[in-house]
DNA sequence: CAGCAATATGAGTGATTCTCATGTTAAGCG
DNA sequence: CGCTTAACATGAGAATCACTCATATTGCTG
């Protein structure tokens, strides 16, 4: 758990005191995209409510987006692992239980997670303005890896648990519907505060659909 | 052809001479949106570019945003455009035939239009930071009507050519489509400059797949 | 405790968005 | 044709923002 490093990070924070206070910042991101929006947000503002001066936020965020892809990384994170101990616990016997299960976790997750309406994962929000910006493209790896990461531990979680046929098939398609599974859901809580309830049972529609060509009848 | 208005200006330009501005004005966004990316972007130098002064932009622009979602729009008509023109001249009998053309058209658009590899019809830019701004959320709405003109161009397009069930249901499957696809093949446009072939195809499995639900046989 | 390296700080720099007072053109009218 | 009034155009400037960097502070080692 809590993997926010791998590129977001100018310097990690070592000692109790370096974490918590990035630990507040990402709190209040959080909370500050709920209040104002991705374009509101200020690193200012940021630092002010988190009780750590400018300067010390540029020690940890090498810029605001580093600061949004941080809190992205750590709300995957959370959904992941939250994913994992509920289809442990549950008895699963079908994988189309595990599509069911990471959907509600991902609606649970827009609903009571602060933040997380406005920055889930991501991925998309990196892209544009992210790889043409000035000569490097890091921005667009970094973000790139999510999708890979979220794809990689459902495909192990899923393999783990049903027996799949594994392969760069099944690799692909599992990217193909987080991707598609997010677009929709985002979709569904843009219609609708809490998620408009047909466009989530639709959104399992189109994975269960989806898959049953590259996993087993049941 | 040429819908830009609704919402997104300040004011309609009614001359010829405010026309050409304008889209002076989108051609040198979108342009710069491919040299600079979208956070790169700034109202000065498009309107530099356009050879307009920054009060004249601002005459017809809201801000930057308002800017993008502009063209945004037009993009989505031109798409539009295209793809009413090539299911006309194309034989089609089947509506899979349409999902394939409809790729094709997007994928090609990608490849040739300016500013559409950085922003296609944009509406997931749109959504963070747009509703919770300030008080309203017309940015929002504006936003949401490309889901909904998009799926009702093409349900027109869909129906018309071959005769499917009319209903709630159908329309709720071609937003739920339109989105899933766009995601997928933002993807593909991500993980490579051209478009990965594997998952343009992809693409059309999982819309072909989803849609087998809604749409007659053959 | 001396010396050194790591970390912390916030006033300042340059850049950006957007406004608004003023200037310019067109439109209506007797 | 002049006069009045409204629409439109303009760019200097106000306000704000992201981010830096020189200096101060802290902790670490011998």
């Amino acid at each position: 758990m809590m993997n926010v490093s791998a590129g977001t990070l100018r310097r990690r924070p070592a000692q109790r005191r370096s974490l918590e206070r990035v630990e507040r910042m990402l709190d209040e991101c959080a909370r500050l995209l709920d209040e104002v929006g991705y374009d509101g947000l200020t690193t200012k503002e940021v630092a002010r409510r988190a009780g750590v001066p400018i300067g010390t936020f540029y020690q940890f965020f090498p810029d605001k987006q580093g600061l949004v892809r941080a809190l992205a990384l750590r709300n995957l994170d959370g959904f992941l692992d939250r994913l994992t101990i509920r289809l442990g616990s549950a008895e699963i016997t079908d994988w189309t239980d595990a599509v069911h299960l990471a959907v509600d976790e991902f609606v649970a997750m827009k609903r009571t997670t602060p933040g997380f309406a406005i920055v889930d994962f991501g991925e998309i929000l990196f892209s544009p303005g992210g790889p043409a910006l000035k000569g490097t493209n890091r921005l667009l790896d970094a973000a790139l890896e999510n999708n890979v990461i979220v794809a990689d531990r459902l495909r192990a979680l899923t393999i783990d648990l049903l027996g799949a046929p594994r392969g760069p098939g099944l690799d692909r398609a599992l990217v193909v519907a987080v991707e598609a599974a997010d677009a929709v859901l985002k979709l569904a809580f843009r219609l609708h505060p809490d998620g408009d309830p047909d466009l989530i049972a639709e959104c399992k529609n189109l994975v269960r659909r989806y898959l049953a060509d590259h996993l087993p009848e049941r």
